[in-house]
DNA sequence: CTACCTGCAAAACGTTTGCAAGACG
DNA sequence: CGTCTTGCAAACGTTTTGCAGGTAG
C-alpha cells in the first residue's frame, strides 16, 4: 500500500467514511489535478478501473455531503471541484462562453468583500445564507484576445 | 380579441417575434403572475389549452434569446423569469433549502455595489463579463422562523 | 458473519429533434 | 399560397434506483 492511497484512506476516515477502493480513486483524482469535474468525466477517467457510473454518482454526493468536495452549477452542468479550506461557503466561478472553460476567481480580497456583502444581505433580509454560489459567463482572457485581434 | 392579447401580441411584435397563441399564452403567463417558473410548469399550467412541452421549450428559448424573459439556474433547477428593465445582468436569487421557494433579492443598492464588484474583477482578470448568476442557498424567512421557534 | 458497497441494467427525469399536419400573414 | 409553427412521439443525455453478488472489517 503506497503512501498516496495511505494519504486518501486517511482523509475518507477522517470524515467518517469507510474507505473502499473506488472511494479512494476518486478522491485521488480530485487530488492529483484539482480541477473541475462533471460526473461523466470522472466516470470516464476511472472506467477503465472497473468504477461504474452508479458508484461515481454516489461517491461525488458522499464526498460532497462531507465537505471534502463542492458541487457548483453553471448553467445546465454540474460540477465538482475540492473545497479550499479558505472558502468561506462563496463560490465564484467564470465559464467561457466561448471555449466552455471553467475558472475559480475569488482571491482572499475578493472574498472578503464578497462575505461582507453578503453578511449585510443576510441582515437585511431576515435570512439564514449557507452557501453563496456565483456564476460569472462571459470571455474568457484567452478568447477575448482571440475574437478582439 | 381582448385588451391582454393585444398587448402581447404588442410585445412579440416589438421584438420580432410573430404572433402565435401559443406564444401569448406563455407570455401571458409571466406577465399575469411575475414569478420564478420552470419548464415543467410552464407545460402544466397550459397544457389544457393544447399546449405542448416541446413548444414551450422552444418559446422560453426565443423569449429569452430577444430578451423579455431571462433563464437562471439554481442548482439542478433552470427557471425562468421576467426581464426587469433596471437589472444590469447581474441576478441574485435566493433560494430556501427547506420549502423551496425562490426570492429575488437585489434591490438598486445593492446592485449598484455589486456591479461595481464585478467591474473591478472584470478589470482584474482581464476578461468580459455577459452576466453574473448569484445563488443564495439556506433559510428563508419563514422558514427560519418556523424552525427556530 | 454482518453490514455495507458495488456494477449492472432498467427506470426516471429533463430536454431536444424529426416530421406530418396546421396556423399565420 | 409559401413559410413558419405546432404537437406528437421518439431520441437523447444525465441522474437515480433495485437488485444480486462482492468486499470490508
Amino acid at each position: 500500500m503506497n503512501k498516496g492511497t495511505e494519504c486518501v484512506r486517511k482523509i475518507l476516515e477522517d470524515h467518517g467514511i469507510p474507505y473502499t477502493c473506488q472511494r479512494g480513486e476518486i478522491l485521488s483524482l480530485f487530488i492529483a489535478e484539482p480541477k473541475h469535474y462533471k460526473p461523466n468525466e470522472v466516470f470516464r477517467l476511472l472506467k477503465d478501473k472497473g468504477i461504474g457510473i452508479a458508484t461515481v454518482y454516489r461517491t461525488l454526493e458522499i464526498l460532497r455531503e462531507c465537505g471534502i468536495i463542492i458541487e457548483i452549477s453553471a448553467g445546465r452542468d454540474v460540477f465538482y471541484r475540492m473545497k479550499k479550506p479558505e472558502s468561506n461557503c462563496i463560490y465564484a466561478h467564470f465559464l467561457c462562453d466561448v471555449c466552455g472553460k471553467i475558472y475559480d476567481c475569488l482571491d482572499s480580497g475578493a472574498a472578503k468583500k464578497c462575505s461582507d456583502f453578503f453578511d449585510l444581505l443576510e441582515n437585511s433580509m431576515d435570512m439564514t445564507i449557507k452557501d453563496v454560489n456565483i456564476t460569472i459567463k462571459g470571455l474568457c482572457n484567452e478568447c477575448k484576445n482571440k475574437e478582439g485581434g
